[in-house]
DNA sequence: AATGAATGAGCTTTCATTCAT
DNA sequence: CATGAATGAAAGCTCATTCAT
């Protein structure tokens, strides 16, 4: 009826600047099937190629359905993208609170990151993807430099408690970023298996090419 | 009289199956056109954004002349693609001819691939996005698993020869890729400014990383 | 729930395999409309030449719609000589039942079929030119097998009972759909103009052709 | 240089007003090539569906060459049909010429006309095509007409010599006609293999159907 | 005579989005 | 909230025809 269009900070953070309804607890539930449904196809058959048509027919509901939750397509992969770093980010927090040096906190960090991203492929397949298109890069990179910005304060922390050599402490974060996406990258692609080894190897790897020549 | 319709090797290698005419010397060249042209756009826009009409736009030309080149907008990316990573391998192979041990070999390798990809940034582009569609997909997945076995040879040899630590070379190889790849990624997408510094920096992160703990 | 994708028997015989929405009354009529629209187009330009843009400016509807209805160009015309098979056969059967000898049942099926043809020259055309492309004849020789067929159990059961001299009954019924096809088939060219008279004399030939010298 | 644009006359009968060149012995097989294997194209594809490419493909030559014959590919298909026209009069003609009394000569019209179409499918089908396109539906109707006239020439002599009941001479030629194209038509579609006995009985079908009761 | 290249209107089809119900 | 229907710009692609060489 008469409901302001401003919504508050909570939706904002959740939903964005479109659509903004405050939802039933079924209304949320379709969206998040849209969402999780979009995101499988999005991952597997690319997001241009991926009709809104085919994702509501997947899920057996109207257009009307689509375009109730979502102002846009695009609209629909942001929220997803925003959702997945979001998620992501939690973890990492609550993975490092317990940590007490900094190169645990990095160690842990990486982890994490590993972990989350083989356990949510689809979620790294599209933030591939947003790499390689203007509308959405802005976001990942915004993103991805957050990433680079934390892992770059727990290096600088490390190289002021001596326990690292000094040296650019943003650069040697991005390449140690560098090394696990690959990796993920390479799983995703199904060229590498997961497990313990090939984890700890990655770690063991950045940290060697952290510590320098001893 | 009736021409066979059975192209030369040459032929092949260089336009695949579909369409393959002889060309001549101003063919040749429209082809390149049209290539060049596409991949940036593609690099800029996406594949996806970029339709037909908007490169034959750009350079001028009719949409026939497109489909005189080129089967389908599908077959233009994959002969960009195979055209990039043909130049590539060159390349490499150039850099590497005259060193003598496997580190150098090695070294070179990284250093001539950061080189091309920051002097090809559109095709680097390219590379990203393909990765993320299954139709483009096996195509660059069989062109870095040619450049992995490659490093992991000169791993090996190494080891061998004790210059490293015994490993898994193929491993190993993938993690040093991973820096380079995510380092350009991030040249790419502007986050790092290349200069020598970084690059040696990569380059030393790579190398202690496979020494391990001396 | 999620709505089930296989069609009912009833639809099917209706839409085939393609686009199988339960279509509301208004979507019934569309429908019906751009079949019925298609057909005259099809019938006085030929399939070929007629575009699906034309069929949808000529009802005064957005392209879009053509295709929510049909799948392709072609299934369209599929479901019109379907459709057209389905209803000749429904009349023929209709005209049949209450005949008491099979000499009166061929009789009456021949004159069904010229007054059907002759009210339907619209689909008659679209028959003709469907003969002639092999995406569309195989459907249309099995309607006319059937009609071969359909009149030659009539002509062997006259045969057992005596009233024709034995002979090849499904040559014969070809030869005698050939004689009613051809006159329909001129009329249809403008060469003849239908009357009793005509379709008498057709009848007649027929008779004395199956009758043979007395 | 100043070659006279007005052809003679039987440069016309032959080629039409179009492209009206006097050629070589050379350009008369490539002519006669082309338009041999466009019938079979056309016969076996359709005549749309068939590209100009895919001729000159298929022979080998470039695009040039077709134009250089005819002047569009509607040209091409009416000389392909005019000459079949040509050809079957010409036969028909021969065969009739010592025939003694009308009713021979109507037999040896029917049969000749059977047999050129087994013969020549290929052309019987583009005839069958060119009668539900009105840009050539013409020109198969005028020969149609005249296949009839003659026909119907010598009903009537025959019924002046009694050897047949008087009746609509122009009528019964057109379903005596019906009956030997249906044939036809059925054993192009594979329907029915032909045979002396399958003729012979729809030649007596035919007689038959015109002698009526006697 | 003949070729390879080019043209560009027009084709079939797709699809993000909107709307009446 | 939800649906089926509709929109129409735009996409990829084809093809009869023309032209420079």
């Amino acid at each position: 009826m008469s409901s302001t269009r401003v919504p508050g900070l909570d939706q904002l953070v959740k939903y964005g600047w479109g659509v903004d309804r405050k939802l039933t607890q079924r209304g949320e539930e379709r969206r998040t099937q849209l969402m999780e449904f979009a995101a499988a196809r999005f991952a597997s058959n690319g997001y241009h190629p991926t009709s809104v048509a085919e994702i509501v027919e997947g899920i057996g509901v109207g257009k009307g359905v689509f375009y109730w939750y979502f102002d846009t397509k695009e609209a629909l992969l942001e929220a997803i993208l925003a959702d997945a770093q979001r998620d992501l980010r939690r973890k990492q927090r609550a993975a490092i609170a317990d940590a007490t040096t900094p190169m645990e906190r990095i160690e842990r960090g990486i982890r994490t990151s590993i972990q989350w991203s083989v356990t949510h492929t689809d979620h790294f397949r599209l933030v591939q993807f947003a790499t390689t298109d203007e509308r959405f890069a802005a976001r990942v990179r915004k993103g991805q430099q957050v990433a680079v910005q934390d892992a770059a304060t727990h290096l600088t922390d490390a190289m002021k408690e001596g326990e690292i050599p000094l040296g650019d402490a943003e650069l040697l974060a991005q390449l140690m970023i560098g090394v696990h996406t690959y990796l993920v990258h390479q799983v995703v692609q199904g060229q590498v298996e997961v497990s313990d080894e090939v984890v700890d190897a990655a770690v063991d790897f950045c940290l060697h090419g952290i510590l320098g020549p001893r």
